[in-house]
DNA sequence: CTTGACACAGAACAGGCGTTCGGTTATCAT
DNA sequence: ATGATAACCGAACGCCTGTTCTGTGTCAAG
């Protein structure tokens, strides 16, 4: 007994090709081979599976490059996008002490090191990224930065800032998260809560940057006890 | 004249093909075939890119599948990860209403939405996150909640919550983002800056979830003025 | 000078793989 | 009934592709 389609839409055949492809790109990392589709669907002919994936293309669910072995991919922005794995190097708190990385350093290469993934469509379009660190902030002390206990601070490397940029700046031997802004004899430095009154420091005062903050990344997953 | 590898590391060629593959990937969202690594690294021989394919495996640089087409890949979470495109429906500020997903839209296949890449790392290990959506948050009508203007908040639909979820709650004619704790005879309304104090509702009172707070995502890219 | 490791090139083999074509069955409107 | 169409199957064709084998020139160590 035949299958018939009744939706003009997907039917389970569609679907079942559909979730099997992402899935194997998602394990393997490479597109499946018709025949292997056909396997694992229950198809036996390959003249099918291609019928299918034909029908699948003219959808636009599915791109395919003609002639070339597995070369079928899901369209649409469904899959797995362009991504960094940013070390996270450890924890960061309002004190005197900034955790940044060892130059000529790689730490994707060692296990060890925890890391977020982070989309690079999220970062500044200029931004390589290369040399981007994380931290993970511990206690209350950068709430007038509007960070919280918890949450990840994505770093770069700089020792100067432009106006307006957030950075971690070191005065008065404390390292605080503010917006940094030069002015004509003495740095602002603003935190990001603006109902709180900015720092103001005099040029003559030490004012070290250890460097920019990128972005900040709050999980929520955990509920919070209290 | 025969290239001599001097440095026990990378080579040129070696370099050359560990760039190429991952921007054929990039591209073609399936690995080279060793016939494409050559053409375009000016290997004329399959055999010598093979050779070099062997030394990038073993040097950890790369993973092979033997006897599959295409059976390259970048090793190393280098690469791309497993990510998750989410719908950016609108703008959310404190006020009378919320920007819900409307149920059995699929936002995915409509190209007028702008949307955020989450690696899936990131969310709960549980979450499949289908139904996840985000909302850019305007103004600064949410600071009692550690979130600034120009956030990026990710929800996740929801009519109730557990106690300490960050949910977003209509309480008194406005939505605000608030920890939620439902207590004997009342709820209290937490806000995420440990220093301001909760807001405490009778039962009796009409209080609605709209949406539990799955991530927030702030970015720094532009300079604030000011 | 010989030896051996290394970095190549080229050709050939065998299986992988997409494509195509002829054929079958079921459903449905004419 | 009849034809059209959609949903299949199986086999065959031929390019695509990874693998392997033979051979060549270079260079450093013994």
């Amino acid at each position: 007994m035949m299958m018939v389609r009744k939706s003009k839409g997907l039917g389970e055949r569609h679907q079942r090709i559909l979730d099997f492809v992402l899935e194997y790109q998602r394990e393997n990392r490479y597109p499946p081979s018709i025949r292997e589709i056909g396997e694992k669907t229950g198809i036996t002919s390959t003249s099918v599976v291609n019928y299918y994936l034909d029908q699948l293309e003219k959808m636009g669910k599915i791109e395919r490059d003609r002639k070339i072995s597995r070369g079928v991919r899901i369209s649409g922005p469904n899959t797995s996008a362009d991504t960094l794995r940013i070390p996270i190097l450890g924890p960061i708190a309002a004190g005197p002490f900034l955790l940044v990385p060892e130059p000529g350093v790689n730490y994707m290469n060692e296990k060890e090191f925890e890391a977020v993934d982070i989309a690079r469509s999220l970062l500044p379009a200029k931004e390589k990224g290369n040399d981007l660190y994380a931290l993970e902030v511990q206690g209350d002390s950068m709430i007038d930065a509007m960070i919280n206990d918890g949450d990840i601070v994505v770093m770069k490397p700089a020792n100067e800032a432009r106006n307006g940029e957030m950075v971690a700046v070191r005065v008065r031997d404390e390292y605080t998260l503010k917006y940094f802004y030069k002015e004509k004899d003495r740095f602002r430095l603003q935190p990001a809560n603006p109902t709180m009154k900015p720092l103001i420091v005099k040029k003559s005062e030490p004012v070290e940057i250890g460097g920019k903050v990128v972005m900040v990344i709050r999980k929520m997953e955990r509920p919070l006890a209290a």
